[in-house]
DNA sequence: TGTTATATTCGATTTTATCGAATATGAAGA
DNA sequence: TCTTCATATTCGATAAAATCGAATATAACA
């Protein structure tokens, strides 16, 4: 049979791709971790490894192998965490991704709550694109992540907590500005400016507004206040998410908004995590607490 | 550290609700697996069976834990698996469970082939309704299943191998009889005969002609074969899928065919298996079979 | 041709798992 | 109430395994 510790020691190797390093970080001796992958290897019927004194490298099947026994690992590491999770969820460490697209207009809601409801809570935020947040989620980096969807979420599980619309932005001089609705049609796409390439939002946009991911738009931002910046500077207009906008206008008498009038909600909020994942308890509790603050916050449509 | 060794024995209690026939089935003394046990909740930090000499049942919590140690026991089984599955896949064991409304029609076809293509192959074949197939699937008890989507696969893989529409049957007495096309609006639900609750044919047969499913409809049949009968017998009209046309027609000159014409296919076959079944390599091969199979048999539009 | 770094083998030792016998416990029946 | 019975658990002894350090083998490099 092959063993927990086994798979252990493999995983080690594989990060290291060296056996005496792999025995340090595991704590025994590099004749135990040797024999263990061996024996390993005996039970499994071929080689995970391909080494010598000289050098290691992963074998293809045994790539194959690797890949299942971490995601093993990753359960078996959920399992153990069933018991405190379930006692008093919310009460220890949690670490959390969340895109840039949201993080700025949703933290300053949430966290205040967060830390008034869960007192015994630390939190750990880590801001990054969508594909970063899902890898680090699947490889157990990451408790959970904040994301838009639709986005692939390659067999993890999602919690949505909030849909929202996106506005259009554009200069007051702008002959469509100030319009209360606008068709993705009325939209000049050679005036339209987005975010750079990898940001989910401007994916959200293109669908949105069917626009083909080719065309060419000229300026590619690396955040909505730069774009509003831009705007403000008669650059161009842009399309910003609902949360974004009080934030973002901020009472300027230069940018008027206008709300985007096609099928929504143009983007969902969810909060993902493993399947296995044993804190989705307090992931529901999160939830709950996410769509209470959001919706005191932005529903009152100011 | 939990070890797989505990994670069977607790899966052995869980199946038996009694330590000495786990014991017994686990091929250990009962103190011994008394001792995993114990020392296992030890380190859960909660109890996973509640017993005393007369009784054993497991916990709220424990029920989460065996769920979990389940799918990790499963994903063990496949990855030792890995190995004989890659070097020389379809050359041993292989279960398939399959639907009954495509068993009679799909099995003749690709039976023949499989034992040609595969002659070291032995297949075990075994027909129910879709829900128990996924069942059995996500349980191990089953290596794949032929099931008809779109179906709720519970995060299952799916390798689709045919698509095709559904014919309606009529007696020639009809008056829409003959047609080549019919709307499903031209459809007389009162007419209309279907299967029994649980088969998933009927589900989307009710899906293509965008029939609520409340409907009442008359006749419940539990085979195709018998709704052909009725037909015959002028008790109503039916609807077949593409495959099963020739088997249940069989020229005879009182029923006649028309394609329903509503957005298609109506239902696609698809091979589902768990994700990380180590037979995706077999699966893949046998999708290939299938499709080669099923187009020289039903492609020339007979 | 040494030297160095590293994986592996080997024998001894520690740790863990398992067993059978003895024990404890609660249910059923006399 | 007292026995009997079935069964989970405890205990001490034993068997199996995992681990260690030292010795060995091996390839790269100077």
């Amino acid at each position: 049979m092959v063993t927990l510790k086994q798979i252990d020691y493999a995983l080690a190797v594989s990060k290291t791709l060296h056996f005496k390093k792999a025995a340090e970080i595991s704590f025994v001796s590099p004749s135990t971790l040797s024999n263990a992958i061996t024996e390993m290897e005996k039970q499994l019927g071929f080689k995970v490894f391909e080494r010598d004194n000289k050098k290691v490298f992963v074998t293809t099947l045994g790539g194959e192998f690797l890949k299942k026994a971490q995601s093993i690992q990753l359960q078996i590491f959920d399992i153990q965490k069933l018991s405190e999770n379930q006692s008093d969820p919310l009460s220890s460490e949690l670490s959390i991704g969340i895109i840039p697209t949201v993080s700025p207009y949703f933290l300053p809601i949430v966290l205040p709550e967060i830390k008034k409801t869960f007192p015994n809570l630390t939190l750990r935020i880590e801001e990054s694109q969508s594909s970063i947040l899902v890898n680090k989620v699947k490889n157990g980096e990451l408790n959970m992540a904040i994301l838009a969807l639709p986005y692939n979420l390659e067999g993890l599980t999602s919690l949505k907590f909030w849909e929202e619309d996106f506005y259009w932005i554009a200069h007051h001089e702008n002959k469509n500005a100030g319009k209360k609705e606008i068709r993705a049609t009325q939209l000049e796409h050679s005036e339209l400016m987005l975010l750079e390439d990898g940001h989910c939002l401007k994916d959200h946009i293109l669908d949105a507004c069917k626009i083909s991911a080719d065309s060419k738009h000229v300026v590619k931002a690396s955040s909505l206040a730069t774009l509003v910046q831009l705007v403000k500077g008669n650059m161009g207009s842009t399309l910003v998410p609902h949360m974004a906008l009080g934030q973002l206008l901020n009472y300027n008498k230069d940018l008027l908004r206008s709300h985007l009038n096609e099928p929504g909600p143009h983007r969902e909020i969810s909060l993902i995590m493993r399947p296995t994942y044993s804190g989705i308890q307090g992931a529901k509790l999160l939830k709950t607490l996410f769509e209470n603050s959001l919706n005191l916050h932005f529903k009152p449509e100011w």
